[in-house]
DNA sequence: CTGTTAGCGCTTTCAC
DNA sequence: GTGAAAGCGCTAACAG
């Protein structure tokens, strides 16, 4: 089998613990000692075994991320940028496609420090809480009050969007976004949507607000050249719920060769660099995903080391203006 | 802490290498026991400590696929399947989207049984065998000698669809896809095009094999869409290189109204259940993604027993006739 | 400074 | 059938 601390300590004439010491570099152990020890170790082609280490020092430097749905690209520049994040702080990243319990139930067999949950939601939000001993940490669910939770304040964010085109004149305001009440990520947003209209004194009438079946970019795109082909009821400005369904709109917008911003202005959830590099760069809301993966990052480290976080952290979004709105003339 | 065999030892009033025995569904404990104890670790919320059992056992049940880059649908569909079969033979899935060697180094530190490798070849194709004492599986590609590959005869495949539409009368074939060196997986695809053209007394001229900047929709979309609006030289038949680039060709074909397949045959590659949900069910060549499936499973079982493998699975591809190809009139 | 001694939680002989 | 004992590879007191 594969050589372990006591075939070195054999080796280099010492004990087993000694040589565990000068492994680990410790100061309670000579310098000499430590690079005799050091050199036959490579010479033998020891390789620690993590997990004999772990089940003493109940220390993995391992984090679980639970990825049910392995789709959207939002999500998958998030864990990237997570993973990044984490390997500065010694830490390996491992994913998990599984059912968020099985998923959980499998990492706490392999005794990760700490679990972070992208809960796809599928079915009910009333759910049985997850066992695990594991710490764990939630994104973008705040309606669980189980477990410590990342979120972005979406509601803010399209209030943002709202102002924004409202100062700048515009007054027949679309939103486009999954209007299901299946999803409370994207009822979050369609409400928002309406309670600023409101207090900004504009009434949404149905047309205002176009459900799409979900959030790529298909369903964007038919649903916007919908919208922009009834030309008599054309919003000024439309603000879409996802990157996706932008680029739907753009696409539709291509079609049917509308200038932006001076036939219309565009404004988009979903703060990420992407949105600079479309064909217009457009103006988004939101908060910027570097700030999402500090956020989560600083929060699996302290769960890590079984520190005790705040239970929700509500990110704030910010405005991004770019050439995609402007007055409306 | 967490609750171990231990615990659940006192609380059934047995022995702990009895609970052991018990969760392993040993022969050597009687049915009732067994029962009762069982039951009491279920209360207690026991959950197995796989680091320790491994550190005896030597086996982990987990398998560790290494997913450097995160998009692509096919792959996350085969990785899914993938995942699906081994917890059917309870083994846990877990991927890590780091750099190939970091990957591996990661879960050579947690002892997986056996790892997967979804190489992304970024930058050169002749590099260092990565040192893992874990056995190794790759897939796609077969320039590998050094460790197990599980691959897709791309090149048969196309030979496939060549072969078909010329059979069904077709002059003017025009082939789009990744037309670049870079990646052999793609290069594999052009010289089969080429070849099998020109062995059924075809030449291959420079407007019938359209580069696309990559494998997406977009560029599927606007490669397409150049190819057949140039009436005079549109061809009467087109295979596509990928799934997305398939979609791609649609949108351009749709917004041109051309008909399928009285105007224009179509024949992709990648042989995906998807193919068939299209507006036009696509014909298509290429090994069925559950046989990919099955037989990567197959292999890593194979691979986390010990067992001997042989060097390189080469799958055969399968020619799948929908409505999307006709006779040439 | 170095070695000895206990375990971590579990599987696996081997007695009873 | 069941329990006692040894040991997987390692860390962390504790003595010397």
């Amino acid at each position: 089998m594969s050589v372990t601390i006591k075939d070195v300590a054999k080796e280099a004439g010492v004990s087993f613990s000694t040589v565990s010491k000068a492994l680990r570099n410790s100061p309670l152990v000579t310098e000499k000692t430590k690079r005799k020890i050091l050199n036959v170790a490579k010479e033998m082609g020891y390789q620690p075994n993590n997990l004999a280490r772990s089940l003493v020092s109940k220390k993995m430097w391992t984090i679980g991320v639970v990825w049910p749905s392995v789709e959207r690209v939002t999500l998958s520049a998030l864990i990237t940028q997570i993973n990044t994040k984490l390997e500065e702080y010694s830490y390996t990243t491992l994913l998990s496609i599984n059912k968020v319990d099985s998923a959980i139930e499998a990492f706490n067999r392999i005794h990760v420090d700490a679990i972070l949950v992208f809960d796809d939601l599928e079915g009910t939000f009333i759910r049985t809480a997850p066992i695990s001993n594991i710490p764990l940490l939630y994104y973008g669910i705040s309606d669980h009050q189980i477990y410590p939770t990342v979120d972005a304040n979406r509601g803010k964010a399209i209030s943002l969007a709202v102002d924004h085109l409202v100062h700048l004149g515009h007054e027949h305001i679309t939103y486009i976004g999954d209007v299901s009440t299946k999803d409370p990520l994207q009822e979050q947003k369609v409400e928002a949507f309406i309670k600023t209209m409101n207090s900004l004194g504009k009434t949404v009438e149905d047309h205002m607000l176009i459900r799409t079946s979900d959030m790529d970019l298909y369903s964007g795109y038919s649903s916007a050249k919908e919208v922009l082909q009834n030309e008599s009821r054309r919003p000024t400005a439309v603000i879409c719920g996802s990157y996706d369904i932008t680029r739907g709109l753009l696409r539709a917008v291509n079609e049917l060769h509308l200038k932006i911003p001076s036939d219309i202005s565009i404004i988009s959830y979903d703060h990420i660099p992407q949105m600079a590099e479309l064909d217009v760069p457009i103006t988004a809301v939101g908060v910027p995903l570097e700030t999402i993966a500090d956020h989560i990052t600083k929060q699996l480290l302290l769960l890590s080391e079984k520190k005790e976080i705040s239970n929700v952290v509500s990110l704030d979004p910010e405005l991004i203006i770019r050439t995609s709105t402007a007055n409306n003339r």
